[in-house]
DNA sequence: CAGGTAAACTAACACTTGTTTGTATGATGC
DNA sequence: GCATCATACAAACAAGTGTTAGTTTACCTG
């Protein structure tokens, strides 16, 4: 059952989250979405109420994906390397099982409408947040250095968000083997 | 001459600049533009060919300058640390300068069409390029690590490319201090 | 076989898109 | 003072926007 025939809505989202990451939200018609498809526009209406509910769905589905991701590698854990660790390999892996969808939830949540957008913004901060608690509780416990943490946390976040361009770059590496490198470049830093 | 009056053409481009970064280039239309500017759409045309005229104009300026910027930096240098210090603090400068145009540069270029397009790919190749030649040289040398260079030039990148957010964060940072935190934090790493 | 339901269709709505045409206005150079 | 030029405008074009209405088709359940 690895291959089963997808249902038309399964079909509707998977395309549609291909090609609001190929060339953007607004840029994506209904009916060149459908003709993608393979239907006609107004039938997508029979699966999504709009194409705001798409996108929605889309992104909420993903920013589920990375607590539920990231509560479970990191829960356990103490030690701040070995804890952020777990985090970025925990954050890698949702992309890598969603790259079109987690593309599309980094860069066209501008276009959920009121109120989601809010909810969703603040889905966002807390996401950010629990980075940023691994990176100071591990500069309190002396496993960092003192760094400046927002700052730390956008480079972390700016680097694993690029993963996408990695999975779709010539030199095709593994999703451990990206988490490893990613991971240890961050740690360990590029100096010899 | 601090601020001298900007003329009709200047102020479109401003405009365009800070809108396309906001809402992206296919969100914003030719009259949205024209209002925000204070004339009517069809004015726009005396100054601009068309809608993409106008995002090839910001797209290639900010090319052109990010490479003046590198060469500048850099020629002299050899260290394999010092150098990517100068390169990261000259492509910061060239972000914190044009913070709206550098935005769209980095993703809105998408839009821009044939032949510009594939012109526009082959800059941003080359200049990735420049960045992945510092790096392998450096790793030649025993200043760097023995990492995936393509990675590694993957992580700068995305980290550089966020410098956009910290400045409109609230923890506001000069943009020296940005350049010296975040290549501090390539370089030598998260780890105590 | 009848009734209901899910999901597709065609046609159309009201509106917006980038852009062109033709024209008016106001400044500049002879 | 007259012609020229740049720049603004309103009006309009064809094409495309998300979406709704109304209808048809096919299948499942009683």
């Amino acid at each position: 059952m690895a291959t089963a025939t997808l249902s038309t809505k399964q079909t509707i989202r998977q395309t549609a989250e291909k090609l609001f990451q190929e060339r953007g939200y607004a840029a994506i018609g209904m009916r060149e979405l459908a003709r993608e498809v393979g239907i006609e526009a107004p039938s997508i209406y029979n699966h999504y109420k709009s194409k705001d509910a798409l996108l929605r769905e889309i992104c909420f589905d993903i920013a589920e994906q990375f607590f539920k991701a990231f509560d479970a590698a990191v829960m356990e854990e103490e030690k701040g390397g070995k804890k952020l660790k777990l985090a970025i390999r925990a954050h890698i892996g949702v992309i890598a099982n969603n790259i079109d969808a987690s593309e599309v939830f980094f860069n066209e949540w501008v276009f959920l409408e009121e109120p989601h957008l809010a909810k969703f913004k603040k889905l966002r901060y807390e996401y950010e947040m629990r980075f940023r608690d691994v990176i100071e509780k591990g500069i309190k416990r002396g496993d960092f250095k003192k760094v400046n943490a927002k700052l730390a946390v956008f480079t972390i976040f700016s680097a694993l968000n690029a993963t996408y361009d990695l999975y779709n770059s010539t030199e095709r590496l593994t999703e451990e083997e990206i988490a490893e490198e990613v991971s240890n470049l961050l740690l360990k830093g590029l100096k010899a």
